[in-house]
DNA sequence: TTGAAAGCGCTAACAT
DNA sequence: ATGTTAGCGCTTTCAA
């Protein structure tokens, strides 16, 4: 592939000017020292012909893209969306862009992301984990090499990377709460897979609130799933199929809830006539199905952005203080999935 | 910015190892005629310094970046991120790389968007325009420059690109037969804007399929909305306010059907026993939501995979064949929102 | 089979 | 105030 060399870009448009590529790069760069009718001169052309800057010379030179990795377990959940447009408000606004990956839950396609992401000399990820094992969860911190990273919503046990999410065990203690609040006893729990510090943490919550009402935990009414709606659809199936049937659960993610749901269905259940459900995350769809559901509402927006915001720190401070947790505060919402038992 | 030349990526593995960067690169990137010894030589080093290209310099050099821009109105409907794991799916098994962008229907956005792509230097661009006046969406050809571009889900009347979608005019047609042959007669449809050829279409379906049965069409059932659960829920007040009401509905988009729903409870009308319902888009939430939602499935994988596939196409070969639009196929789901009219 | 060198489009240090 | 130049990390002729 042989062209005449300087056939596009700055040092045409230099050429075609008869001045240096550096005036034309001062101008284009607001930068100080060119003359009034100099500028002019040049911007005027830069708008004729519809100048647009080549981000990937300007990046291989600067050692600096501007962009942020972000990747999530999965996007149709739309708690994910709500994340990274949270983060892409905010990075935006620090004149960042993001782009973002789906790792569907999956190991390798989320290693084969970051990998990616590195080649692609973004200046930092923002990852939720998806489930893994410990070792490779641990690995992680070595796949992105030296390149800053937040860890959000989820996070491996204690994670040397700052990490950002709400605080489970409160969360779930107050779902807990409410329920017994209303007079359930037999609550159980469908969780997420307990080497998440997310899920740890709710199921931990869980207990404390049993606890601090005199309640003993039942190891029958505590459910770890996976975290899809088939598996607490299955889950679920059992579950009310026991004799000494839960008066109400707690689950701890919005897919798992609607899985639990068609259980119920199943089943033949009413909600919240003979069972009570609160869940995580409040979507769109929360106050439509039937019944509207009582949820632990997640600050997705502010999770993005806070997570954000804390890399572009790492990033423009390469100083390493040490890593911390960030908890952010939730909501219970209730609606009518949560009632008195029978 | 002062450093040593060559401290790090290819020339300094050359330098370790005493040969030449040219030899190094053909390794990397398996191409022809280096021996044996050499290459396993190379290669070890490769291994033991982890070596990642960086996608940068490869790109700025082989003017070719393998990434493409997708760019839908509205992440946190999962009808797009089925859309873009298709694309995504089949961008992958092509040896190439998408990055999403969410213009959240609002135009400058969405324009910015573009521009970004084309200055990361994407090699081509998947859009789901956002409304938009007509003048505006006739100005992006301009934006993309010679930029390959297929519009897929959504399309201008009559693009001058290539674009891929359903047969919304018999999606709609379906749609509105299958309501008729229940016996309704009084059916209302709310669509989206009409400067979408989509939207368009689907209105097309619906006429048609009351000029088939020789019903005659009424203006006052005939709702065109912003696409928001807002503006249906709006629009739904007032079309069960008015005293002869429709006996069946149907909404042309998912976010637009859970605006309705809304209503529906708002007004307290029964579904399916005082009014039927049929939506587009089988959401995760459409058979939980109340009741559970007849629906006209769009093939949003397929959709997403086959738009891949043509822009590819326009990528690999630049000879400018006449743009086209294909269509495809779709399933209208029966569920329990419809029924006989009482 | 290997190496030297040009150059992708841009920025910035260093002249002038 | 403007210009010259080296070099970011890589691919690809072309020569040896």
């Amino acid at each position: 592939m042989k062209r005449t060399p300087g056939t596009s870009g700055i040092s045409s448009i230099a050429k075609h000017l008869g001045v240096s590529v550096s005036t034309v790069s001062t101008v284009i760069n607001g930068r100080g020292y060119v003359s009034a009718k100099m500028r002019e001169r040049i911007e005027k052309h830069l708008r004729e012909v519809d100048y647009q800057p080549n981000y990937l010379a300007r990046s291989l030179r600067k050692r600096e893209t501007r962009i942020i990795g972000l990747i999530v377990p999965d996007f149709a959940n739309s708690f994910y969306s709500y994340l990274s447009r949270g983060a892409e408000d905010f990075l935006k606004s620090e004149d960042y862009q993001l782009i973002v990956a789906d790792s569907r839950e999956n190991w390798k396609r989320q290693r084969d992301y970051i990998e990616t992401f590195c080649r692609m000399m973004t200046d930092g990820i923002l990852l939720v984990p998806c489930l893994a094992t410990s070792a490779q969860i641990e690995s992680i911190p070595s796949l992105v090499r030296d390149r800053p990273l937040v860890y959000l919503d989820r996070s491996p046990l204690r994670p040397p990377v700052d990490s950002v999410m709400i605080d489970n065990v409160r969360a779930c203690f107050e779902a807990t709460d409410h329920l017994i609040g209303l007079g359930h006893s037999r609550i159980a729990i469908i969780t997420e897979p307990l080497n998440l510090l997310s899920a740890a943490d709710r199921l931990k919550g869980y207990r404390r609130a049993l606890k601090t009402h005199g309640i003993k935990a039942d190891p029958s009414l505590i459910c770890t799933g996976g975290n899809t709606k088939e598996s607490a659809f299955q889950i679920g199936l059992s579950l009310l199929a026991g004799k000494r049937r839960p008066t109400a659960v707690v689950i701890c993610n919005n897919q798992m809830t609607l899985g639990f749901l068609a259980a119920l269905r199943e089943r033949n259940i009413e909600c919240p006539e003979q069972l009570s459900v609160v869940g995580f995350d409040d979507c769109d769809w929360s106050e439509h199905v039937q019944p509207s559901l009582t949820v632990i509402q997640q600050p997705a927006l502010e999770m993005g952005a806070t997570s954000a915001r804390i890399l572009l720190g790492r990033i423009k401070d390469k100083t390493s203080s040490p890593y911390k947790t960030t908890l952010l505060g939730f909501h219970l919402i209730p609606r009518m999935s949560t009632a008195p038992p029978m």
